[in-house]
DNA sequence: GCCGTTTTCGGCCCGACTGTTTTCAGTCG
């Protein structure tokens, strides 16, 4: 079983728990156990059968024999038992806005209800307001958030670069302002999340009501309310934006706090409770002095709580404030410690610049290298580049690099196909005449995990193939990744020195944070690329870079921070064997 | 149910908002 499968088990008890009124704090055991479970980096099927799943923080004995329980019977007996006695859709009815467990369990007990659609009936029919504590304002947002919702699947989460775009352009606005001292965006979109509810703006300001109307007087929003301390807008196309601006004593202790994540918010008070230390956005309540001890910078807010700066990037509570107390954290990956980009586009096949602009771009960039990798022969969309077509483009590459000087080396490289028994569809001869192969599945998504897990392997212990491009296939919010093992393609990688990309579009983020992470973990090299289309689309692989970080990943686990002269013999198998 | 620089019991993050209340429980981020 899954960690992701085991806990969901969990997350169903806490809220089966939930409804039969357990005290809160059980519920938060199962709820902070599932989250630990989910987050392991390592198999957690696997730790409870050697009897260590205790090593997990928040999984403690009776959690651990449930685990066990769980793997040998496949379902939790538990939750068995209060399924039979609540309905199934009753759960369903918690999601809702304005409800929980509490008023979940009362329309039940009341009225016996235990789906949406009865809830529904109920509001139109004006019988909810006879339960205690429900009345008519109760029924009108039932009824709305019903409509905007209606059969419960709405995510409601937007792209990250989606979000940011619009989120930047305000901080930029907002920060010409001549009453703004300091103006930064929080949230998910500054932690660099996949997706994001809504944007969070956060502002120091030496007259905050100018600010504020500065704010208004954007024309990207529609603003819904307004305070000297901040405004709720939204803008045209739906997302929800939150400004909150604070005198600049407290920009720090405001910055981290709306930063989150919730997680690490938590986790973060729980542990400074333990000193005597009480955090929120106001400051450091003191309980031995009785003083609150305001913050101008998040790095003084960390200070005060005996912690080094943690990165936006890592506050997911996965381990990190641990690692901050122990002055232990990783030197993640930034931008400027890339020395090249191995994955890139040109009208070839589906991009938009040519091989000189792209070049070009690169150097722009500040990039010592760039691999052109063109789609291969059966890609099936865009131009397809046939084996001759692909010779005359390598001796264009190698022309455009001649003219480049010595500073700057562009590659000739491919994104090769990977069909679906596994093979390539170049033959070897014209391989070998390329500097960077990557190889990636483009087609046939739907074979079963044994079938694509063999074929996975089979191409990365091509001794040809450099690096698995993409390699999960997953689309953010729209299409899941393929069936895989990804422990079995993790020991195949690092065994063969084959690298897995981190692709840098925003769309797919693939490896994905949490399974970058794994992959370190396993012992792989990774490589992080932008997938670039057009040369403006070369700044992606910021994108690639903070999953990356996400994920803890350091310079030294990424090929491409290498010089080109350096990485060339790391991909060869056998001095990869030797150095591993 | 978990956990320990207040260790094996007695706590468990913090504050804002909302609607239904007459002092606050429940929900949210």
């Amino acid at each position: 079983m899954r960690n992701a499968d085991i806990a969901a088990h969990f997350s169903e008890l806490a809220d089966l728990y939930e409804l039969d009124g357990a005290i809160v704090h059980r519920v938060v055991a199962y709820r902070n156990a599932a989250a630990a479970i989910r987050e392991a980096p390592r198999s957690v099927e696997e730790l409870a059968r050697a009897g260590r799943a205790t090593e997990l923080a928040g999984v403690g004995k009776t959690i651990a024999e449930k685990i066990e329980t769980l793997l040998e019977r496949g379902r939790l007996p538990q939750a068995e038992r209060l399924l039979e006695k609540f309905p199934a859709g009753l759960v369903e009815i918690t999601r809702i806005p304005g409800f929980g467990p509490k008023r979940a369990r009362k329309v039940f007990d009341e009225l016996g209800i235990g789906t949406r659609e009865e809830l529904r009936r109920a509001a139109e029919e004006q019988r909810l307001r006879e339960v205690p504590g429900f009345g008519a304002r109760a029924e009108e947002s039932v009824l709305a958030a019903l409509a905007a919702d209606p059969d419960g699947s709405a995510r409601g989460r937007v792209l990250l670069s989606r979000v940011r775009a619009i989120g930047e352009e305000i901080v930029a606005a907002l920060r010409e302002h001549p009453a703004c001292q300091r103006v930064e965006l929080a949230g998910s979109a500054r932690r660099m999340a996949e997706t994001c509810k809504d944007v969070d703006v956060v502002a120091a300001a030496t007259d905050r009501a100018a600010l504020v109307e500065a704010f208004r007087a954007l024309a990207l929003l529609e603003v819904t309310s307004a305070s000297e301390s901040g405004a709720r807008a939204v803008t045209h196309n739906g997302l929800p934006i939150d400004l909150r601006v604070v005198a600049p004593e407290t920009f720090g202790n405001l910055l981290q706090h709306l930063t989150g994540s919730g997680p690490h918010n938590e986790a973060l008070r729980t542990q400074a409770v333990r000193r005597g230390l009480h955090v929120s956005e106001y400051g450091v309540l003191d309980d031995e002095r009785g003083t609150t001890h305001a913050c101008a910078t998040e790095d003084e807010v960390y200070r005060v709580l005996g912690l080094v700066y943690v990165p936006p990037e890592l506050r997911e509570n996965r381990g990190e404030l641990e690692a901050a107390r122990a002055r232990e954290l990783p030197d993640l990956l930034r931008v400027d410690s890339l020395r090249g980009d191995l994955h890139c586009h040109t009208i070839a096949s589906d991009g938009r610049a040519s091989v000189e602009g792209m070049a070009a771009a690169a150097r722009e960039r500040g990039l010592d290298y760039l691999a052109i990798t063109d789609h291969s022969a059966s890609h099936g969309f865009g131009k397809d580049v046939s084996p001759d077509a692909l010779r005359r483009h390598i001796e264009h590459i190698r022309a455009v690099d001649e003219s480049l000087g010595d500073d700057f080396r562009l590659l000739a490289g491919s994104e090769v196909n990977v069909l679906p028994d596994g093979s390539l569809d170049y033959d070897d001869e014209l391989l070998t005449e390329l500097d960077w192969v990557i190889a990636s599945l483009h087609s046939s998504f739907r074979l079963s995990e044994q079938e694509m897990t063999d074929r996975m392997v089979r191409a990365i212990e091509h001794p040809l193939v450099d690096a698995i491009g993409h390699p999960t296939g997953r689309l953010i919010e729209r299409r899941d990744p393929y069936a895989l093992d990804l422990d079995h393609v993790f020991e195949a990688a690092a065994r063969s020195g084959t690298f897995l990309e981190v692709n840098g579009n925003p769309n797919r983020r693939d490896l994905s944070e949490r399974n970058a992470r794994r992959a370190i973990a396993a012992g792989v090299t990774l490589v992080v690329d932008s997938d670039a289309h057009g040369p403006e689309t070369l700044a992606n692989v910021g994108y690639g870079v903070a999953t990356a970080r996400r994920a803890w990943v350091e310079g030294r686990h990424v090929a491409n921070t290498r010089r080109w002269d350096e990485l060339d013999p790391l991909r060869r198998p056998s001095s990869t064997a030797a150095d591993a």
